[in-house]
DNA sequence: AGTGCGACCCGAACGC
DNA sequence: TGCGTTCGGGTCGCAC
């Protein structure tokens, strides 16, 4: 994917690194999903222990605990923002949310104070589960009900899907009168969106995040669908240059947004016209754009 | 079905 | 300095 010519200064990358300032999104999850492959494929689970159970479904807690023993995990795979850890008769779901990460430790090591989830595994490994703000869900599902899944069911298209197109975007929009910054964040519709690519998404695409999403023509359904993927493949492989500079008991970490074109740029100058970039609460959530580069049209 | 919003969390940032 | 308050992220569940 190239940028238009006439932006070749406008920055989509988003840089992966250390930092406090972390939300996984899509790519991040990609990201994380590709480094813990490396480390884990072939290893058996011996057993997990779960310090904060609201992780898990409280009443599933025990029967998760025992099913997950001496299961290996053959693969890991993604979808919209869920891991999916392949194991022999389960799959394990996991949504970092905000602030989730996978760590390597080991039995020695004093488990900390947002360490939530350890994963006893055959190689002396501990995979621990970190999230300081306890948002994040975990699910074990048997194989044959992970595609049915009430996690994974309603979830829309990846946004490389070749059925994410006009006609499916104009009937997924045509009763939504929300605002198309709240639509974009609907998983159900296309999956992988988080709040910073949407402001990110939509001032490539040059539309006012307040625009009615059922008021959206063709060729603005067609930039959006565009953009996402853009800006999404860009952050992917930021993220995967990125982490490779970390150390190797590492698994997992967060990103840092230090080039974004309109997010976290309140009262800074706009990067094509130099107008300055305003910022609204839409939905609850905070949406940045430029008032002259992203007109309303109604 | 679509909409609106509180709840879940807690560290950082801010106000006094 | 210290203490109290507000905010933010994604998603779910509930009321309308």
């Amino acid at each position: 994917m190239v940028p238009e010519k006439n932006n070749t200064n406008i920055k989509i990358s988003a840089i992966l690194t250390k930092g406090s300032d972390i939300m996984p999104e899509l790519p991040e999850v990609e990201t994380v999903r590709k480094t813990l492959l490396t480390k884990l494929k072939n290893r058996k689970i011996l057993s997990m222990d779960v310090y904060y159970d609201n992780i898990f479904e409280k009443e599933n807690l025990a029967k998760t605990k025992k099913n997950i023993k001496n299961q290996t995990i053959n693969d890991i795979k993604r979808r919209g923002k869920w891991l999916i850890f392949e194991l022999d008769d389960y799959d394990l779901l996991s949504h970092l949310r905000m602030e989730g990460k996978y760590l390597y430790r080991t039995k020695n090591d004093v488990i900390k104070k947002h360490e939530h989830v350890v994963f006893n595994l055959d190689n002396n490994i501990q995979l621990r589960y970190q999230d300081v703000r306890k948002f994040g869900k975990m699910h074990l599902v048997k194989k044959e009900d992970l595609k049915t899944c009430e996690y994974l069911k309603d979830l829309g298209y990846e946004p490389w899907d070749k059925n994410l197109n006009p006609a499916y975007l104009k009937e997924k929009y045509k009763n939504r009168s929300h605002p198309i910054k709240t639509v974009l964040l609907d998983q159900s519709i296309i999956v992988g969106i988080g709040n910073i690519y949407a402001d990110e998404i939509l001032f490539l695409s040059k539309i006012n995040p307040w625009e009615k999403a059922k008021n959206l023509n063709e060729t603005q359904l067609e930039n959006i669908i565009k953009n996402t993927k853009i800006v999404l493949d860009k952050a992917i492989k930021e993220g995967g240059t990125t982490i490779r500079s970390y150390t190797s008991s590492e698994g997992v970490t967060g990103r840092f947004q230090n080039d974004l074109n309109v997010h976290k740029r309140e009262n800074e100058k706009c990067r094509i016209c130099q107008t300055i970039i305003v910022r609204d609460k839409i939905g609850g959530r905070s949406s940045y754009y430029c008032p002259k580069c992203q007109k309303l049209n109604n």
